[in-house]
DNA sequence: ACGCGCTCCGTAAACGTTTACGATACTATG
DNA sequence: CATAGTATCGTAAACGTTTACGGAGCGCGT
């Protein structure tokens, strides 16, 4: 028994060994749980380690045992996709941490330069074994990001699925269900005519989207016309040009499904500037419902889901997918889908006087 | 001479150096930039470092050298929080970043679960040595995590002021000067009685926001009405409570400040709802500017600042005041109020009949 | 008395790096 | 030629932890 209170700063494990009379090996043991200790011993390693504050140091920890207790996110962090994506990544990852917390795991976001490719940036990333596992966000319709991760047997989840690796743990949101209800609607409405947004990047999320749009015109013997998809920015000024190529388009459309919300808002600027009334001369629905969306006027139809959940789900099918805590989260479901809930609006409420 | 390609997945600086035939420390030296490495040596470990695909592994030389190149970012994440604070964190984020990536410096994100002390969070992580650096976030106004920070010799800067520790390095949006301005604008326009909002919590931007507003106001020589400083949550559901008690106050106020452009959601609504009319009755100032915020009837007055230079911000004055960097960003400034813009909108505009 | 199994604990090796220190070869200087 | 100085490199210790291995003590059955 030495002095009571908190002489030093707490060097190490070695440190708090010396001050029970313990070795370190014991010590280690006790503080991890392992079986192999007296009980009564280590209730005095616990005691010891709480009154001094003692807290493994992680680096030695990740040395030994070849596993870094961090789980990556990659974000391509372009100024402008950051600004636009609105609290989506945090939701999200407020879902991711919810669980990871619970095992201890911290969440480290790594983000992408601009003039970086994200396959090097990725690999780089890798090498550096800073990571146990990698949530994999943006996918890219056919993203070598997936061949690197497994070559490099690196546990990953992916938001948003991808052509290659099908196989793979994902969670995504559920694009074409969206496009099919949205069509749907419209075409209860009596639109036959109708358009829908895209982004330009070749972010699998798009043609999802418009897969879904297709099959659902198809379902309606509406037959699909190429003009009719528009491939704009997801932001406000996305919204403006895609109003614009509306216009532009002969036989012009009565009704336009956007990908993202935010667009309504230069969608809705650039109509009024052409005497065109949305949601009476022209039908809207938006893809994601968020707070903003009820300033439209009139207020967007749009769909509403919630993103921590889906945070969670993903980090559930992550850990899954870990040896370490496969035990705790089995692997019943490796890819979810996740649904939106219609939020009906008055932008598209409006019955459409059948023209033919 | 070995072969040529790439048979293993390099297993560390051991291997790169057995297969160059040169000591595993002189590989080093050469890949850190040391002095005393024949420069021909030099390029010959960086060619082949680049050919086999070595990356330094991040756990070893953090053990080594006591440094991990991790640079730790604090934030309260309760779920209500972040879906209200929009993009305000990723977009100061992003800004962090675009400082941290140049230096190899990774961000990593520990949010303080709800069911926690955030002082004893910290004090975790802390002890973890887990971060080289911290950034704090959502300071309060007498915030223990400082001294907690300053004991352990952890660098740090706080997103937000305080009022403990006034010397520690900080960047913080210009509350006050914004409270300022818009008292300044509302009396201009014939205000005499002016209500504003502010956080419930005890965190230190609403104190400084109430301050600024109450020293504009003795400039003025109106005096300062407790009642009319109105404490609610940042949120829609917080600006529909506003309203409220704005219409619960005696002689009641004709102009609000918000300190947070989201209330303004609720506040209209319940304003309708009791057939006032923003803008007309009762003028309106928010505090932020959003995208969302183009959506008001009548187009919200607010204010106008670019947090992904905030971002940069912050990120330069915390490496300032770490000795590693210290030398590339010289400690000019320490502490940084950031500036906003005014973006006038139509909810104050009206120029007030004086009734007196 | 002996062996066996069990519980508990100490010892020491590893993990991959950086770096202080000394060794070597070579050059310059006296 | 002797010596000092310089440039370059190899050696080995150290960082803090986990864990394989073995040993001590004990109870128990033969």
């Amino acid at each position: 028994m030495a002095h009571g209170g908190k002489p030093q700063p707490m060097k190490g494990i070695r440190q708090l060994a010396d001050h029970l009379d313990i070795s370190i090996g014991t010590v280690s043991r006790a503080l991890n749980g392992k079986p192999d200790v007296n009980e009564e011993t280590r209730k005095r390693v616990l005691a010891a380690a709480e009154q001094l504050g003692y807290v493994a140091n992680q680096s030695g920890r990740s040395l030994r045992q070849g596993t870094t207790n961090v789980i990556g996110l990659m974000i391509q962090s372009s100024r402008e996709t950051v600004e636009n994506s609105d609290n989506f990544f945090l939701t999200v990852t407020g879902g991711l941490q919810s669980v990871f917390s619970r095992h201890n795991l911290d969440l480290i976001m790594l983000p992408c330069p601009n003039d970086e490719d994200p396959y090097e940036y990725l690999k780089r990333m890798v090498a550096r074994r800073v990571v146990d596992a990698m949530i994999i966000s943006e996918t890219q319709r056919i993203d070598k990001r997936f061949d690197l991760l497994a070559k490099a047997k690196i546990p990953f989840a992916a938001l948003g699925r991808s052509l290659s690796g099908a196989q793979h743990p994902w969670a995504d949101l559920d694009f074409d269900g969206v496009a099919n209800c949205a069509v749907d609607r419209l075409v209860a409405h009596g639109h036959r005519r109708i358009a829908i947004s895209t982004p330009a990047s070749d972010i699998n999320l798009g043609f999802v989207f418009v897969e879904g749009y297709r099959r659902a015109l198809e379902r309606h013997g509406i037959s699909y016309d190429p003009a009719l998809v528009i491939r704009a920015k997801s932001s406000e000024q996305g919204g403006y040009q895609v109003a614009d190529e509306l216009l532009r388009v002969d036989d012009r459309p009565t009704a336009v499904i956007l990908i993202y919300e935010l667009m309504a808002i230069g969608l809705y600027r650039r109509m009024m500037e052409t005497g065109i009334i949305p949601g009476r001369d022209i039908a809207v629905v938006g893809f994601r419902e968020a707070p903003r969306a009820k300033f439209l006027q009139p207020p967007l139809t749009c769909f509403r889901t919630s993103l921590h959940d889906l945070g969670v789900e993903l980090a559930e099918i992550l850990l899954s997918s870990m040896p370490a805590y496969s035990h705790i989260y089995p692997k019943t479901r490796r890819q979810t889908i996740w649904p939106l809930e219609l939020v009906p609006g008055e932008s598209d409420a409006f019955q459409r006087t059948s023209i033919k």
